[in-house]
DNA sequence: AAACACTATGCAATCGATTACATCCACTTT
DNA sequence: AAAGTGGATGTAATCGATTGCATAGTGTTT
């Protein structure tokens, strides 16, 4: 059973003492070659790996951040992790996830990730964490939204430009002579269904032609939500149905269309679907799917290093959204 | 500035010693209830939190563990690391997540990860994790592989019994009447890409009426490796085809039948198709996919209650594969 | 040659919680 | 009444790395 190496043991083997052994690991530059070689040595016929907890006692610091996360599994909430751990991995810092619609995330230990001494910043994709999770006061670590936001809470947001991608896809959908144009809406109490579902009015209005009253369908995101959005589509008197489909997902699209080619409706030959998101799948959909592309990987990497900044003291407040772009596919066609 | 709230103040402030407070947090049943009483209400009124630092240090613990994964991205692995996150947070352990195929996760970083004093324990989802980051003797923290796997690593597995599912596969195709039947591979240096190929022949072997020569396309999992799997097939001469292809992947199987089906091949009018994963897609897909599918929750869900138990002194070696079912949809039809 | 500047290094306190051991007290048992 | 028992609590050492301050040593300036 070998006891475990610390800095005393590298500095009885290189004779140092264990301020230079610290040193040498921490500031090199702070100590002179030779010396340096000497507890470099050591280090490696010991294979001495350093005590984050002891360090992190000192310093007061824990080189690690925390995601909290509505849902791992989903492939929008996971590819900005991605992104996430990626930054992070670069800058030394460790990357926790937490889950914030487990139940075992209770309120309690949702807090906890909060004191200070238990990481350095916080990430924050969930847009519906409550609030009063979240304590104030010098004690807590600085947050970074990304995605998803509370209106009411005042950290700093990565976010898309939603509204643009709306524009963008209600465009094409002019341009290829639709009129009638619906939107299968994401919940409205979440800042991208809320933001997407009012850019689609917003825009709609500025539309020549456009209609009255426009569609709307509820949505969750899920490709459940999409089906029944389909159903509801269908049980629109033929003359009233939307030739057009802008959804707030790709997987409401995806349950849409679905849905609707059971039901014999084909995309885009009866109903064109825009998605958004642009998921992997999407291109290898059967319509392959036009979608407003999320750029994913920039959200995390802007949330990240902004958290970073965070931590080293700037105080960033606001951040430019990203923009989006769509990527046309065969899921629109002229009407 | 407030400082830092500490057992000492805890102490002051409920007229008791340190050892008191710290054996009400932590083991209150040593404790009358008296002076529990006394404590948690200056744990209260201050707010206190334990500074897991200090704790970890002096219990030699940290009371983490690390999910090293090649791709957080793909839902395939974020689905078991939901899972593996929603046991842990039951049982008070964070999460680290690892990139294994970036950059960044050099050599020296991963193994620093496996150092004992950084987590308690180590979950593994990538089976081409080379072997000699993984250092031996007591300092290494107990490790799991969950998924994939290293022939030639000697921990615990914790599996899908992927033979099964191709015999299920098989089974169902045969049961239609297809005897021409090919296979997607995943890549042969992976566990479930092995296996799974492995099985596919053996299976076909005992199968009546099987083909000489079963046709096998080379795949990674991939999306994009479906689509070129779709030009072999579609390459093939015509009374050479096979009429079911059973694809190691859902990823490959879409993109086999949406690049097909761009060919004007249709599935399962033209060739049957059969999945494994069944992603949450898979039901919306068009035609909705039939697939083999894998309990990724409980893959994650044994793979963190081996991890636990390990780490808590048991010594269990070998697992039983988790069963994985076929789930018939609208890909596959009688020849 | 004295004063100064600067680098390299060592000493020892410190971060905050845990726990082995010692002590004290109230209550039984003989 | 003496001895024994067990529960509750306090004392103080400990985990391992970091860093402010002090000191030694080398070279430079006047």
């Amino acid at each position: 059973m070998s006891k475990t190496v610390t800095v005393q043991d590298i500095a009885a083997l290189a004779q140092v003492s264990t301020a230079t052994v610290s040193r040498t690991l921490s500031h090199p530059e702070k100590v002179s070659e030779k010396t340096r070689e000497l507890v470099m040595k050591a280090v490696e016929e010991t294979g001495y790996t350093v005590n984050e907890a002891a360090r992190n006692l000192r310093k007061k610091q824990t080189d690690s951040i925390v995601v909290m996360l509505p849902n791992i599994g989903n492939e929008i909430f996971s590819s900005v992790v991605e992104a996430i751990e990626t930054v992070c991995a670069k800058n030394g810092i460790n990357v926790l996830i937490a889950d914030t619609q487990k139940a075992s995330m209770s309120h309690g230990r949702a807090r906890a990730y909060f004191s200070k001494n238990r990481v350095d910043g916080i990430i924050i994709l969930d847009g519906k964490l409550p609030l009063d999770t979240i304590p104030t006061g010098d004690k807590t670590p600085p947050v970074v939204y990304a995605g998803e936001w509370n209106i009411d809470a005042n950290y700093p947001v990565a976010s898309i430009d939603d509204a643009l991608g709306i524009r963008l896809a209600i465009k094409h959908l002019s341009q290829l002579g639709h009129i009638n144009i619906g939107h299968i809406a994401g919940p409205y109490d979440t800042s991208p269904g809320k933001v997407r579902t009012d850019s689609f009015y917003q825009v709609l209005k500025q539309t020549p032609n456009s209609p009255k009253k426009p569609w709307v369908f509820d949505g969750d995101f899920s490709l459940k939500s999409g089906k029944s959005a389909a159903h509801a589509w269908f049980q629109l008197p033929k003359n009233e149905r939307p030739t057009a489909v802008m959804c707030a997902s790709d997987a409401m699209a995806f349950g849409f269309i679905s849905t609707l080619t059971k039901l014999g409706i084909h995309t885009p030959k009866d109903v064109s679907v825009i998605g958004f998101d642009n998921l992997p799948v999407a291109e290898y959909y059967s319509p392959a799917l036009t979608t407003v592309h999320q750029p994913r990987d920039s959200l995390g990497i802007l949330a990240a290093h902004t958290l970073l900044s965070l931590i080293n003291g700037s105080s960033i407040k606001t951040l430019k959204p990203i923009e989006p772009w769509l990527v046309e596919r065969d899921s629109t066609a002229k009407i």
